[in-house]
DNA sequence: TACATGTATCGCAATAATACGATTAAGGTT
DNA sequence: AACCTTAATCGTATTATTGCGATACATGTA
């Protein structure tokens, strides 16, 4: 049918495919990885950075916010982006939890 | 024009979003925390688990597999699926490096 | 060889995601 | 108020993803 079947997994399994939704397209990471490393930046900012249209970043960003990985605050005119310490250390937990339970075991 | 500009991004960020999107969905999040657990396993047994069909399910193996997180033996009639240590543990670092990256430099 | 078991692939339908231009909205500035 | 700057949203087109049934394939077993 094409529709996701999130409601049939549990809560744990959707939220982590949340956070590597969030950092499942080459330009979300550029954007997070323009945010890590200015700490903060406008959308212009990053139109000017990267090789997508006004809109398309607007529409990345909304994406970002949604999962709650940074957060905006409108100073003036324009917004300020920056990563959301809390959600992103919460994604960092979620997702190094589930690296470090490989115990090894190798295949058949 | 709905063309994902992967070209327009470095390989460093393709990489990282190639290894988020194996994580970004709730049944291959469900798959990898099979094999993580049980070290190892057929699609029949993913079929049982999984409220999923079994060529949906084929299709979610054939996507990890393409990314490298897992791999799969013949093995008689079935296929022994398991985690591919090597690339597991480089997507783990990637993304560890990714998330560690952060100064917290806070907000605006 | 005929059959059973287990998996992959094909074909199709529907939803989701990506991208852009145009427009709207919101906040300053003159 | 008129205007500029900046960002969000709308409408639309295109590609990608998800999902399933049916079928093909591959490998054992009777």
């Amino acid at each position: 049918m094409g529709l996701t079947k999130s409601q049939e997994f549990n809560q744990s399994q959707n939220q982590l495919a949340e956070f590597a939704k969030a950092l499942a397209h080459p330009a979300r990471i550029a954007i997070i990885e323009q945010l890590l490393k200015c700490g903060t930046c406008i959308c212009g900012d990053l139109v000017a950075t990267l090789p997508l249209s006004q809109s398309t970043i607007s529409q990345h960003l909304k994406e970002l916010k949604r999962i709650g990985i940074i957060k905006g605050e409108v100073e003036g005119p324009r917004v300020c982006y920056c990563i959301n310490e809390k959600i992103w250390a919460e994604a960092q937990t979620r997702l190094s939890e589930l690296f470090s339970s490989f115990a090894g075991k190798g295949c058949c």
